[in-house]
RNA sequence: GCCGGCGUAGCUCAGUGGUAGAGCAGCGCACUCGUAAUGCGCAGGUCAUCGGUUCGAGUCCGAUCGCCGGCUCCA
């Protein structure tokens, strides 16, 4: 009989039948978790037949490869449990995701979430059943023919796309859906399912078409996995910065004032202004030079940079006033760009670095609105870098170098890098230059590169005039945006034509670098609400200290420390109510105030204050003086 | 903008067609207290807005506005 040569990832060798099941396989090699294998690196189904030497790694639930398998198989139950209950619904995709599932589904209606549950209750029942999950080939001719027949008209469009003369199927029980696979062996692996929220969601994304039901899910092996996910995603709602916002009383939204458009309330700004400062001075010392620039400008400034083609609808409309037409800036560039060019610059004078905390608004869809995640009405901490062809790399890398300094000063560690490049399919949101695309492209990979930067590329992210870098941070809600942005720039100096008088005489083009480290500073203060889940560390907290004298008598006390530390710099309020030591504690406790002193007898008659801090509890009493020491230090070091 | 859900006191939420409620917060009074809620009292509402059905609407229907989750888009 002939026999199949199987290496597994600890480098044994075994010997097989030919033809032997994978599920055989990596039984044998002790992994009975296993949903699929890997094949010399490629994904199977268990049941595929080996006849051939081969690479075989068994996959499980707690590889990532092997979630995506579980995830797609529990997209197949609930599509085949919507089957069921709504015979005429008519199934478009349902892929695995980051956290679990969806289904795309057009039932004629939108699911309700009466409905949601019957789904659910019918994903178990098919689950206890345990039916087997298996591929079938069958015919291209024979599939359109079935898909024709149902009325399957997202499947049918899909399946038009393929070439292949066969195309894969997967059945379970009487349900069959065609898929590529692979899949766990049976439905029974499929055990503690949860239909997380149902929403709209355009075929193939595409707005013009037509608007299905997407039901989103979650599953796991076990069930105290989906109880301690959903607790996570609990707890996650507690960091959510729009409820510790509003607790805090950081910023607020009035309905009167309009949609998108953040009030910053006294707190709120403190924390802000820090940020502000703080910036600006990091900047400052690396070259930079901060401006202003005036909120609206006339439409031709636009047209010229090619705004007004490319960003049209993200822009307010003009006004007219006199013989201009006037619109709210959306972007800084075009502004700096006048700056620059208000002087004539020598290769000598290059790199230019022209910052601004600079404010933008933007008409964004009213449904994309949310918190200060996005907003209509912000302010960019953005510059922009006039230099030398030659020295686009050292001024790119001295940007990731800033960046990198401001995010430990933060304490970001949780981000990832994209090089978002134009999309030659896609050409009306991109400047024709096709040269210039390679060229702006072509030098970020090797920058990046040279960095030792890790990047996943995505095709379709650049902006109209260029390529760029972003760094994408997780929200509490867990979903992804950009923090930091580094876009290359060689179009907007060639339609301003911009120039710099070169070491022979003669005028050069310089290229532009965009960046913004601190993201706008609504993004920024959402970002750092969720990280720091409102517990700010010392330097940036919008109150450093409260004092709680413990009775009426030790006011006078009370007000003395208080103006000393204020007079130190520190941000410090006084509780005057008569309440117990116990009830003026729990305020500040819960207001996320860092450092607490309470002052009685002891401390009046001592000259001391007895420490609490919000995360430590009750440090004991210690001199005024050292105490002031001790969060002057923490302060210089931005713990 | 599109699909769905939601909108009752500052906040969290009860209230299934028949006289608008609770807790917390706020204000007043008393207690002067040692590390996360002292007690008593008082106030607080065009039930998002507008229209409709009904003898009667917070409740049912429609429109508008806003918020939430997605889609599309993006700092």
């Amino acid at each position: 009989m002939a026999k199949v040569r199987v290496t597994f990832s600890d480098g044994k060798v075994k010997e097989y039948p030919k033809g032997v099941a994978l599920a055989d396989v990596v039984r044998d090699a002790g992994a009975p978790e296993a949903l699929v294998a890997k094949v010399d690196g490629e994904l199977r189904d268990l049941s595929t037949k080996l006849d051939r030497d081969a690479q075989v790694d068994s996959v499980t639930f707690e590889q990532p490869e092997g979630r995506q398998v579980y995830w797609h198989s529990s997209a197949h139950l609930l599509a085949q449990a919507v089957k069921e209950l709504f015979p005429e619904a008519k199934l478009a995709i349902g892929p695995p995701i980051d956290d679990g599932f969806y289904y795309d589904i057009d039932i004629g209606r939108p699911f309700a979430p009466e409905d949601l549950e019957h789904i659910e209750a019918r994903m178990r029942e098919l689950s206890k059943r345990d039916e087997p999950i298996e591929r079938v080939e069958i015919p291209r001719d024979e599939a359109i023919r079935k898909y024709t027949e149902a009325g399957e008209k997202y499947k049918l469009e899909l399946l038009q796309e393929i070439p292949d003369a066969r195309v894969s199927f997967y059945r379970q029980d009487g349900f069959l859906d065609m898929c590529r696979g692979p899949h766990v062996p049976r439905t029974g692996l499929i055990k503690a399912v949860k239909l997380l929220s149902t929403s709209g969601a355009y075929w193939r994304g595409d707005e013009h078409r037509e608007m299905l039901s997407r039901i989103y899910g979650i599953s796991f092996p076990r069930q105290e996995q989906l109880d301690a996910y959903l607790h996570q995603l609990e707890e996650a709602k507690r960091r959510d910065h729009r409820r510790i916002g509003r607790e805090l009383r950081l910023f607020a939204f009035a309905d009167e004032l309009g949609q998108g458009l953040p009030l910053w309330l006294p707190r709120g700004a403190v924390v802000r202004r820090i940020l502000e400062d703080y910036i600006v001075d990091v900047e400052s010392k690396r070259g930079y030079h901060h401006v202003y620039a005036p909120d609206l400008a006339s439409v031709q400034l636009y047209k010229i940079s090619g705004h007004w083609d490319y960003f049209r609808e993200n822009m307010y409309p003009p006004m007219k006033v006199d013989n201009e037409e006037l619109v709210l800036k959306p972007m800084n560039c075009p502004h700096h760009i006048m700056i620059y060019k208000h002087e004539q610059h020598s290769y000598r004078d290059l790199p230019v670095r022209i910052a601004e905390l600079g404010r933008m608004y933007r008409y964004e869809k009213s449904g994309t609105l949310t918190g200060l995640h996005r907003v209509r009405s912000m302010t960019l901490n953005d510059a922009h870098i006039f230099c030398r062809p030659d020295q686009v790399k050292q001024e790119f890398a001295a940007v990731i170098e800033l960046m990198r300094e401001v995010y430990r000063d933060f304490a970001i560690v949780d981000y990832r890098t994209e090089l978002s490049l134009h999309d030659p399919k896609d050409r009306q949101y991109y400047h024709q230059d096709e040269e210039l695309w390679m060229t702006a492209e072509g030098l970020l990979h090797q920058v990046l590169d040279e960095l030792k930067l890790p990047y996943t590329p995505v095709v379709g992210g650049a902006n109209f005039y260029g390529p760029k870098v972003d760094v994408q941070v997780r929200t509490a809600g867990g979903k992804e945006e950009t923090l930091s942005t580094v876009q290359l720039d060689f179009l907007l100096p060639r339609r301003f034509e911009l120039e710099y008088i070169g070491e022979d005489g003669k005028a050069h083009r310089p290229v532009m670098i965009h960046r913004a480290i601190l993201s706008t500073m609504e993004r920024m203060m959402a970002f750092l609400i969720e990280h720091y889940a409102g517990d700010f560390p010392v330097w940036l907290a919008p109150e450093q200290v409260r004092l709680l004298p413990i009775a009426d008598r030790h006011l006078e006390y009370a007000q003395e420390v208080r103006d000393r530390l204020a007079g130190h710099g520190r941000r410090v309020e006084l509780d005057t109510s008569n309440e117990r030591i116990g009830y003026k504690i729990r305020h500040p406790q819960l207001e996320h105030v860092p450092y607490m002193l309470v002052v009685g007898d002891k401390e009046a008659s001592s000259g001391q204050v007895a420490v609490r801090s919000r995360s430590s509890g009750d440090l004991g009493p210690m001199p005024v003086e050292a105490f002031i020491e001790r969060i002057a230090q923490e302060v210089t070091t931005r713990r």
